[in-house]
DNA sequence: AGAATAGGTGACCAAATGGTCACCTGTCAA
DNA sequence: TTGACAGGTGACCATTTGGTCACCTATTCT
């Protein structure tokens, strides 16, 4: 939905950080994640707040437990409706290769 | 080169509309940009060389004017580097579904 | 030459950000 | 049932960020 949101939530290190653990190992709980990090539990909180509310991160309580998933779709709208836009010139370039290696032939 | 100063340069909106900008009529001068932003002039300014410390707009000088170009050689980086990562599913989903088709016939 | 134009610098400011801590609640296990 | 464990809240703090402004330099136009 909101672009802005998860563009914020990808500019910091420690969210991409965390995000790779979870691309690596779904439904870890906090105190999981806060070991891999250099950051006291209150740091990833927050950073992990940031992520559910951008999406990219989905949480689901287990008694007393907090267990995190990795939701990719947000990166893939930034990626379709943005980023794809600035890379798709290669695709072009292959295809303006095809074009000339046809004429040529 | 650093992944990092390209997502934080990604997450500012007028950043991003300045790319888009760019993207869409390459070699701007700053008072020319200027012109499509609600901001003074240094914003802009601020902005741009945020952007050109990111790599991701590359300037020429040409008498008293500054003339910006679009580069978006480290916006396919870290769409490589890392977002290809957590978009690519979709291929492995269209794989099992050909798969899938394959079997049923 | 003199005025207008394009851009640059450094100081400054308010708000957002990244992080810690004291303290509290709910859940599990001995 | 009592202690240990997992997580949550709000206050607080330093730094970064997004933006403006006064002032300055270099180039162009008449």
């Amino acid at each position: 939905m909101d672009d802005d949101a998860v563009f914020k939530a990808l500019a910091d290190p420690s969210r991409r950080l965390l995000l790779d653990l979870l691309f690596e190992r779904d439904g870890r709980t906090l105190t999981e994640l806060d070991a891999e990090l250099e950051m006291t539990r209150f740091g990833v909180m927050k950073h992990l707040k940031v992520l559910e509310e951008a999406g990219l991160v989905v949480a689901r309580k287990q008694g007393r437990e907090k267990l995190h998933f990795l939701n990719a779709v947000p990166i893939r709208q930034i990626h379709d409706r943005w980023i794809d836009k600035y890379t798709e010139h290669r695709v072009s370039a292959l295809l303006d290769l095809k074009n000339e290696l046809e004429e040529t032939a």
